[in-house]
RNA sequence: GCCCCCAUCGUCUAGAGGCCUAGGACACCUCCCUUUCACGGAGGCGACGGGGAUUCGAAUUCCCCUGGGGGUACCA
């Protein structure tokens, strides 16, 4: 297939979180998509920090987002960190800048200083609720004369910076996944405050200065930033700079089809909560990439790379998906029975310490761990799971009464405990199949299979009658506990 | 209220006028494999919101309605 894929070296995207909160899911899913085409356009991908709401930002929230991205493997080329040549990537460190292109803006007639209190603003929306109007500000402050200036200087108020909305107008762009997006002007609010009269510039006006600054080339976000795209378009006119393309991704529902809320969903949002269950971040991002992007060969299961190479924002949905837990554990489920080994056993480290007191690691080689979670990873939907999984590998288990009455209280399962205790010698201790072979052979030997033959010794060895191949419990734990624990089941008579 | 966006199985989606008695995946159910759980395999359940229009023909184009969501801050 001949494929023309468009290299663009120019290409330059970001991801600009607010420190506000932990990396919420739906910014990995943004910063995904723009690393995702980086990649595809050879580009360059940029991670800044639009930190200018000083009451709710947390630096506590920076490093868990810079750690979040980093554990994910989606690594930006610039930016927080790292640096690069457009630095700073913190908005915080340039509110001096954003405030010498207010004053340009304002001396170019295109935006103005505001005298309105919060308390006028507020009489203001009320009015208009009252009349049944829409709220927006009626830019009172436009013509404001020199004297009423001086005036309100005395008063002691500060004023705000505002940015001259013309109206009518009619803005548009092409979206890269929503396509024509129009968008009058006057539906934007009025005049819109552009630096807050504590000094500090607002979003939408830090966003358009610095992906100016930093060369920004494609907006790739969510598309509760759409009435924002045209406000920051028409900053862009303004300032007589090129604007940036605009993509547009459809957000991530919960259930009910809200957008997902850390106040409605708690820590469930924050890909914290996952990496702390002992998820997978392979899982994690082919999840939210396929989510609303379908691999061009069908493809489900990928890696960031496969979908670096296919990425495509016309290839994004255009509807809202629901966030589905249980399709994520099928991915991980996935991703752990298939990741290398080494890397499951790196990974397992927090979850085997959660064993408690039990847990040494001089009770077990490395090779015997490394035998341990094999012999359950196939099972496990998260690796938070593990921890009950291999438990009685490290402790000898309790018998319920249950089991003892069903399982080992029988003549059979008499049987099946002493004859295995007298095989004991002839095990080979270190071939998991060779001790499930050896069992096998005693087994005909009484006259016992299947479940009479292995449910009392799977019980006897692990508690429980169901769990890993009965030939490896029997060669990991050796001669040693399968001895002590086939006597103590004994006692179950 | 106003503005914008969206609309295929429970969920994620394929589908760019005939290939669609709508395909795949997750979930669920049944069976097979298996000492068990899981994996794997074979099936099953299950959807084009409604109405017009265009057309020989519409899930696919257009219009209206309905529904859902987002936005409407001196938050981002």
């Amino acid at each position: 297939m001949l494929e023309c894929v468009i290299v663009n070296n120019d290409v330059r995207v970001r991801i600009a979180p607010s420190p506000t909160g932990n990396l919420h899911v739906g910014t990995a899913r943004t910063a995904l998509y723009n690393y995702l085409y980086a990649k595809r356009h050879q580009g360059t991908f940029i991670l800044r920090l639009e930190d200018t709401d000083e009451e709710r930002s947390n630096e506590t929230y920076t490093k868990d987002i810079i750690d979040g991205l980093k554990w994910l493997g989606l690594l930006w080329d610039e930016g927080l960190d790292i640096g690069g040549p457009y630095a700073p990537y913190r908005q915080t460190e340039k509110i001096d800048h954003y405030n010498t292109m207010a004053n340009q803006l304002i001396s170019s007639g295109k935006a103005y200083l505001c005298y309105a209190t919060q308390e006028e603003l507020a009489a203001l929306k009320e009015e208009q609720k009252a009349a049944n109007a829409s709220p927006r500000y009626d830019n009172r402050g436009r013509d404001t004369s020199a004297e009423q200036r001086q005036k309100f200087e005395e008063e002691g108020r500060i004023p705000s910076v505002r940015f001259i909305v013309d109206e009518p107008q009619v803005v548009s762009w092409h979206d890269h996944v929503k396509g024509e997006i129009t968008i009058d002007s006057s539906d934007l609010g009025g005049d819109m405050v552009i630096v807050k009269s504590n000094g500090v510039a607002i979003y939408n006006f830090a966003v358009v200065v610095d992906d100016v600054d930093m060369k920004m080339t494609h907006v790739i976000r969510g598309e509760d930033h759409i009435h924002n795209t045209a406000k920051q378009l028409l900053i862009y006119q303004a300032m007589a700079k090129e604007a940036p393309e605009f993509g547009h991704a459809p957000l991530i529902f919960d259930i009910e089809h809200h957008k997902l809320s850390k106040r409605k969903h708690g820590e469930t949002v924050h890909v914290d909560y996952y990496r702390a269950q002992g998820y997978m971040p392979e899982a994690i991002l082919n999840y939210l990439a396929q989510m609303s992007f379908t691999h061009p060969e069908g493809k489900e299961i990928y890696s960031l790379d496969e979908a670096a190479a296919v990425f495509d924002l016309d290839k994004v949905s255009k509807s809202p998906a629901v966030f589905d837990v249980a399709r994520l554990n099928w991915f991980n489920s996935h991703y752990i029975r298939s990741l290398p080994l080494e890397l499951i056993l790196e990974r397992a480290k927090p979850f085997l310490s959660a064993i408690g007191t039990a847990y040494d690691t001089s009770t077990y080689t490395k090779a015997q761990i490394a035998a341990i979670v094999s012999s359950v990873r196939e099972g496990l939907t998260t690796l938070s799971e593990l921890t009950a999984a291999v438990q009685f590998y490290f402790e000898p288990p309790t018998i319920s009464e249950e089991i003892g009455r069903d399982v080992l209280s029988s003549d059979n399962a008499k049987k099946v405990l002493t004859t295995m205790l007298a095989a004991l010698g002839g095990m080979p201790w270190d071939d998991h199949q060779g001790c499930k072979k050896a069992v096998d052979a005693f087994g005909k030997e009484i006259s016992l299979k299947g479940k009479e033959l292995y449910w009392p010794l799977r019980a006897a060895l692990s508690g429980k009658t169901q769990g890993p191949d009965l030939g490896a419990i029997i060669s990991i734990l050796g001669a040693e506990r399968v001895k002590s624990r086939l006597e103590a089941a004994l006692t179950h008579q």
